[in-house]
RNA sequence: GGCCCCGUCGUCUAGCGGCCUAGGACGCCGCCCUCUCAAGGCGGUAGCGCGGGUUCGAAUCCCGUCGGGGCUACCA
């Protein structure tokens, strides 16, 4: 062990004792059973749906039990911080209104920059090497290669531990050494000495109790002295924020679940009191034989961009991902899945895949039972950033947009064409001339499907032109229709054309599609009569004058 | 290689030894409604990974096995 005089010359003179940070982050008072939870993204310019996964649940166990819920940003690794990453988070945090009780601007336990916090690491890694529970390492990558080969070649678990770790019983004299030359180190905790074939245990608050094998790793804690700032790794890091944070209640993926046999020693090396541990289940991406994670450079819906940007209503997203979260939530109206606490108890252990169709009934659902002012508020907002030419033409023609959206909406059993905005334009850009291109004539491929001769359908459009009235009631409107059918000796019926289709040139249904054709450039459209009052009787009539 | 997590219809799941001939939702298929599409109504398809135990009785408990996922970094 080293002198102490040789550990405090490594850090700073003025570099507080434990117990200054330790009042400067009092405990909390809460009430009893509060939990305070955590989200620790890294800016790495890419905001995974997992994460926005496990934030909710982070939001929502705060929320529920009168706790604090705060975002750290883990930006320990700075090599791999991409510039703008924080603005693409803060996006999606208000996207899906995940806002935190504490971050960067608010809160009295920051810095929330992990960053910013070297100074508090130094204090306790100071802490650690004074106790003699960690030390100086200055295995190069190399030696640290050479180790782990020669481990895989008899078969020994790999790691830098017992007396496979060359520094951990290094004499002072050989520190001095490496110290007088400058040489660069990194401070390794200490695994206990009788941690090898040891095993611990703790209870996960998903999946109860869970037993490991003892970590006999010596695990880095600081980075390298040739860095600044100094900055710690993740389990380090993870120790001292989420006590000094008086974080209760850590949840997190589960590929963590490997880790916390170190985080229980550095936690019990440190004096800390235990947290509770969540560990999530992943998104999952269903592949050819199997499923995986969702991977951010292989999936686009692994971004939450892809959501955003296909329009998405947020509710639809976070009640997707409350019902993965909790298979009961899946089950009720979304109103009251949102409003129902998740329970970590309830939370699956196996990783749910990411089902894109049942996200996109879901949101259809959700989108039915919205106003039309509600519809083309978001519509308008998506549009803003993501279809100029929408956008104008929404901005132009509210009353206009809002007909279209009202057709067929607000009965017991409202339309379901909208799953996300970004399928405005193809289900309702016909209401609006600018967004449609007329039939070029009989002859255009739109009306190909309907399946009437070029002839035929001229001569009944003109027909229907001719007489047309405004009328206001449907049934009465398309009596117009029908009386023209049987004027031009269509099929009485859809079953009488199918069964003797030589004997007509088409049946009301085609009659019905030609003007649906005509009025919309599409076979699929709301309820004919609605759309003509919704367009009025100038653009109905100047959309079949080119048959 | 070592260690860990997980395994019920295609998907999300209910199920905690008899209520299970395994329930629901989404999807899919069919029918009905209908001027189209969507929706809606009705019906259908489909599952306890496998093998051993324990037990009067197992999807449920135990063991093994197989399969998937993760960790084993100065990434988080």
């Amino acid at each position: 062990m080293l002198d102490r005089a040789v550990i405090d010359a490594l850090f700073p003179a003025d570099l507080p004792e434990p117990e200054h940070w330790e009042q400067r982050y009092p405990a909390r008072a809460l009430p009893d059973g509060a939990k305070v939870t955590r989200f620790g993204p890294s800016p790495t310019g890419f905001v995974h749906i997992g994460g926005i996964y496990v934030a909710t649940i982070d939001r929502d166990i705060a929320t529920h039990s009168g706790g604090s819920y705060l975002v750290r940003v883990e930006d320990t690794d700075q090599s791999r911080e991409v510039e703008g990453a924080l603005a693409q988070f803060a996006r999606a945090f208000d996207y899906f209104d995940l806002h935190p009780d504490e971050a960067d601007d608010q809160g009295d336990y920051g810095p929330y920059h992990q960053s910013a916090r070297e100074t508090i690491y130094l204090t306790y890694v100071r802490e650690l090497l004074r106790a003699g529970k960690a030390y100086l390492c200055f295995a190069t990558k190399d030696e640290l290669a050479d180790i782990s080969a020669r481990q895989q070649a008899v078969k020994l678990p790999t790691g830098y531990y017992g007396s496979w770790a060359i520094w951990r019983d290094a004499t002072p004299e050989d520190v001095a050494a490496k110290l007088a030359e400058g040489t660069p180190y990194v401070v390794r905790f200490r695994a206990p000495d009788d941690a090898v074939g040891q095993r611990t245990s703790f209870v996960d608050a998903i999946r109860g109790e869970l037993e490991h094998e003892a970590n006999r790793n010596d695990t880095v804690i600081l980075k390298s002295s040739d860095t600044s700032p100094r900055l710690p790794t993740y389990h380090f890091a993870h120790a001292v924020d989420d006590h000094l944070m008086r974080v209760n209640l850590v949840i997190r993926g589960e590929e963590w679940i490997s880790s916390v046999p170190l985080h229980q020693q550095l936690f019990t090396a440190l004096d800390f009191e235990p947290v509770t541990y969540a560990h999530i289940a992943p998104l999952m991406k269903q592949i050819p034989g199997g499923k995986r994670k969702l991977s951010k450079r292989k999936d686009p819906e692994a971004g939450v961009d892809f959501y955003i940007e296909a329009g998405y209503p947020s509710a639809a997203i976070l009640y997707y991902l409350r019902g993965l979260a909790n298979g009961r939530l899946a089950e009720v109206p979304l109103t009251d899945a949102l409003a129902t606490p998740i329970d970590l108890a309830q939370c699956g252990v196996a990783g749910p895949l990411v089902d894109l169709v049942k996200l996109e009934d879901i949101s259809a659902d959700h989108i039915a039972t919205l106003s039309g002012e509600e519809v083309y508020d978001a519509v308008r907002a998506w549009a803003a950033v993501y279809d100029q030419e929408l956008s104008s033409v929404l901005a132009e023609s509210r009353e206009l947009a809002l007909r279209a959206i009202a057709v067929e909406r607000g009965g017991d059993n409202p339309r379901k064409d909208l799953r996300k905005w970004s399928d405005f334009r193809a289900a309702y850009g016909f209401f609006f001339s600018q967004l449609f291109t007329p039939l070029t004539g009989a002859a255009d491929e739109r009306l190909a499907a309907v399946g009437l001769t070029p002839t035929v359908a001229s001569a009944f459009a003109q027909d229907f032109v001719a007489s047309y009235q405004q009328l206001a009631t449907q049934p009465e409107w398309f009596d117009q229709i029908r009386q023209l059918t049987v004027k031009h000796g269509f099929a009485p019926s859809p079953k009488e054309f199918k069964k003797n289709p030589d004997a007509y040139p088409g049946s009301l249904r085609e009659a019905s599609q030609l003007v649906r054709v005509a009025l919309t450039g599409s076979t699929r459209s709301p309820d004919l009569h609605a759309i003509t009052q919704a367009l009025g009787e100038d653009e109905v009539l100047r959309r079949l004058r080119v048959l």
